[in-house]
DNA sequence: CAGTGAGCGAGCTTCCGCTTGACTT
């Protein structure tokens, strides 16, 4: 029998602690928070000190009744629950749901996982620190009242279904922002001019760029046929040491930035594949803002690198967090075992265990020392010079293992003085760069830095604001541009015309245009919750309640009295905000046209309210409310339903245009006003609107297409919503990236309807004489479900898909989709 | 799949942080 509960918040933390204390002790997880305020009525009783009411959350009942459970066979409970402001009011509420009694109840920290320090911790138990437990009840009521608040002011005044809250608003605001800046920035254009220099002999030779930005062809030209027999030499030629450290070990927030950057993970992906690293008991815990070793982990460090790299590769460094608003509770993310140097076999939880491990080593790693050599060139009788620069690695350090793209870039043995030619001189014209859109890793950096959110919400918040609509994650092509490149060579100079592409961009984070209207509605109304600094200055007050200095609820009243003015305030006075920017007067009927956010979207809108009939456009999907203009509106006006017009099909004579529609780039035969149906087709993967032209469309409405008989039935290729496919006895094939709908062939399609034949049947587990369409099939990811009425319904692990039945399959189809069917009203449609 | 767009207004939505599975098409 033990005699002592411990409760710690993560089952795999409890899994190792068990191991620690013997038999005497068991160990179990509360699965962090158990108890939230309620929903109703905000869950807080502001008339009276702003009393929470909370309630157990609902996938905790469970968690909740097996600790009470093992309550009741402990003699004493020790709550060891994280050492930071949330992890007290988690033994708190523990303390009160489980009911226990302070006589029998121990309160223990420690923030090393090792058998000593919890040891040590077992035996100097404490109590609840209750100023703490206060600090986190204010900073979860806050949180509830603006949130809750803010949202229904949205709901009110923009569109339904909203969110704000103190920190996701933040986030959207942060993207609008570099958005118009982006938006605002004028790119210029200059010139970078390079040379290839060369000594007398031949023998040796370096490019260098001349240091002096040049901003017109005129400019290039008229420097270039100066150079009437230039005289090149080495003007300077300089050498200093240069040294590089290494990085803190892992955070949450810098190993989402590095996976993201050398991986190319996603934040979401990075956590969850460290969650498994976690569990496996590969790494120590990844939600964390501390970026401290344990003295275990110091001493491990330490002999792996003497081992691997020797003495002088070894260095012992204490790194401080930077961050604002670090609780520290848990240690950095480094491996459980820093000699383990490979722990699975799917790569990409190898790959991220390299990453940890490599960075932790190299965070006790040595300087890495370089040689770098600056050389100017000079032209006799001008002011303008040429500078090069070469690194020259001479020692490693830390970069033998967390390599930074380093390499030697080495310039020859040149000497002062020294007489040079040059082989040629360049000048390419270039563009400057507007402000770098937010990557996810990025934005979690901007955020960490503003000491907004915590590490356990950093994925979730990107994901919340993507949910909302706030913003996309997209790659973009960039635009063409034509560039000049001048060359001089042997006293010539010639001009070339190149393309170059400029602006592309691979999963950034764009905002919507709702993400803008909100945000100018919050500025406009709560200037101050959205205010960057807003975090930081409540959150000195909860370190002030933390520190027994202010009572908990003073604090929050100060803060609502105010805010709850302005909410009213805000619902009483500001008017619906659409977004709406007035563009100007149609030039023909002189009604206006404004643009805004519609039910389903952007548009644009011709009159007002008052005007009898209303005519609308949707936006492309490449352009805002933000910075579209009335011609560009006139002319969504006036193709409304069309697009962009490629010409007229020779067989009926129609016009045939392209546009954007609901799922994507489609082209149109007919017009939308004066024919009845006009014919749609699918733009193939490849196309482009902006450039697909008559000819390639008109191919496409060939589709679809007869293409023999196999077994008796036609065989049909064509291109739907998920891309192009073939149809045979009315079952759907997709094609492959090779197929060609256009092109292919009965051979080719029997061999896809064969082989999709033979998937099936491997996914196949059970099928039906009653009902052909109800199976029992593994799913995508190979796991058993039920297929009916063209759904997966996933099955529990406690049934046996072999032995499912034809009604139980009904049974269970029923009782689930009835579950989760919404009483979803069917929108009334009138037709005038 | 390839249209729609006001207002009418019932009943819904929403926050941040701490944890894992269950869930997704």
């Amino acid at each position: 029998m033990s005699k002592n509960l411990v409760i710690v918040e993560s089952p795999a933390k409890a899994k190792t602690i068990e191991k620690f204390l013997g038999k005497d002790y068991k160990v179990k997880s509360s699965f962090g928070h158990v108890r939230d305020l309620a929903k109703k009525n905000f869950g807080v009783d502001i008339k009276n000190n702003f009393k929470p009411e909370y309630i157990i959350m609902p996938d905790k009942k469970k968690v909740i009744a097996d600790l009470k459970k093992e309550v009741k066979n402990a003699d004493t409970v020790i709550l060891a629950s994280d050492e930071d402001r949330e992890g007290e009011a988690i033994a708190w509420h523990l303390f009160e749901v489980l009911k226990l009694k302070n006589k029998s109840t121990q309160r223990i920290v420690f923030n090393e996982i090792t058998k000593e320090a919890i040891k040590n911790a077992v035996e100097n138990p404490g109590s609840i620190n209750f100023n703490l437990v206060n600090a986190q009840q204010a900073r979860r009521i806050l949180d509830r009242l603006v949130g809750f608040e803010l949202s229904a002011v949205l709901w009110r005044k923009v569109r339904s279904k909203l969110s704000a809250g103190r920190v996701q608003s933040v986030a959207v605001r942060l993207l609008v922002e570099k958005e118009r800046e982006i938006n605002a920035f004028k790119s210029e254009e200059f010139y970078k001019v390079t040379g290839e220099f060369v000594s007398p002999e031949g023998d040796r030779s370096f490019k260098a760029e001349l240091n002096k930005k040049l901003n017109t062809e005129k400019d290039v030209v008229s420097f270039f046929e100066s150079l009437t027999n230039p005289e090149y030499y080495v003007f300077d030629v300089e050498k200093k040491p240069g040294k590089r450290s290494p990085s803190a070990p892992f955070t949450t927030s810098s190993l989402q930035q590095e996976a993201s950057r050398k991986l190319g993970f996603p934040v979401n992906k990075t956590m969850r594949i460290a969650q498994k690293l976690y569990e496996s008991g590969f790494i120590t815990y990844m939600r964390t803002d501390s970026v401290n070793l344990s003295s275990l982990a110091l001493k491990a460090a330490k002999e792996v690198v003497e081992r691997e790299f020797g003495d002088k590769y070894y260095k012992k460094r204490i790194y401080k967090t930077k961050s604002k608003n670090a609780q520290e509770a848990h240690e950095a993310i480094r491996p459980t075992y820093l000699d383990k140097k490979s722990v699975s076999n799917t790569s990409d939880e190898e790959r991220l265990y390299n990453l940890i491990r490599k960075r932790t080593l190299a965070s006790q790693m040595t300087d890495a020392e370089f040689e770098r050599t600056n050389v100017t060139v000079g032209i006799k009788g001008k002011d303008y010079k040429f500078t090069a620069s070469g690194e020259v690695l001479k020692f490693p350090g830390f970069l033998k293992i967390y390599s930074d793209k380093t390499e030697d870039t080495l310039l020859p043995v040149l000497n002062k003085n020294e007489k040079l030619n040059a082989l040629y001189l360049e000048a390419t014209e270039q563009f400057s760069k507007p402000p770098a859109r937010y990557s996810e890793a990025s934005l979690v950096k901007q955020l960490e830095d503003k000491g907004i959110g915590r590490p356990s919400t950093y994925a979730p918040t990107i994901s919340t604001i993507q949910a909302r609509g706030y913003m996309v994650k997209e790659s973009r092509e960039g635009v063409k541009k034509k560039v000049k490149h001048i060359i001089l060579k042997d006293g010539k100079i010639k001009v070339k015309n190149e393309t170059k592409t400029f602006g592309t961009e691979k999963n950034k984070l764009f905002p919507t245009d709702i993400a803008m209207v909100v945000t100018d509605f919050l500025k406009d109304n709560f200037e101050n919750i959205i205010d960057y600094n807003f975090t930081a200055d409540v959150e000195k007050q909860f370190d002030e309640i933390a520190e027994g200095k202010i009572i908990w609820h003073k604090m929050i009243e100060d803060f609502y009295d105010d805010f709850h003015q302005k909410v009213e305030n805000t619902i009483e006075n500001a008017e619906r905000n659409a977004g709406e920017r007035i563009l100007g007067k149609d030039p023909v009927t002189g009604k206006q046209i404004s643009a805004r956010l519609g039910k389903y979207g952007p548009v644009v809108q011709l009159g007002t309210s008052e005007d009898e009939k209303l005519k609308f456009a949707s936006l492309r999907k490449d352009q805002h409310i933000e910075n579209i203009t009335l011609e560009e509106a006139l002319e969504l006006l006036e193709n409304s339903g069309n697009g962009r017009l490629l010409g007229k099909d020779p067989v009926t004579g129609k016009n045939v245009y392209v546009r954007f529609a609901r799922y994507g780039a489609v082209a149109q035969l007919g017009d939308a006003k004066s024919d009845k149906k006009p014919k749609y087709a699918g733009l193939l993967k490849g196309m482009n609107i902006d450039t697909v032209t008559l000819e390639e469309v008109l191919e496409l409405f060939k589709l679809p297409r007869d293409i023999g008989t196999f077994e008796g039935k036609k065989v049909v290729a064509a291109v739907g919503r998920f891309g192009p496919y073939i149809r045979h006895d009315s079952k759907f094939v997709s094609l492959k990236k090779t197929d060609d709908p256009l092109t292919i062939t009965i051979e080719r399609a029997e061999e896809l309807i064969k082989e999709k034949r033979e998937k099936d049947k491997k996914r196949l587990i059970k099928e039906f004489k009653e009902d052909e369409t109800v199976k029992v099939i593994k799913d995508r990811w190979g796991k058993p479900c039920i297929y009916f009425n063209k759904k997966y319904i996933r099955l529990s692990a406690k049934v046996k898909p072999e032995e499912l039945t034809y009604d139980d399959c009904i049974k269970i189809a029923e009782k689930e989709l009835g579950s989760t069917k919404k009483t979803k009203k069917t929108t009334r449609k009138t037709k005038k």
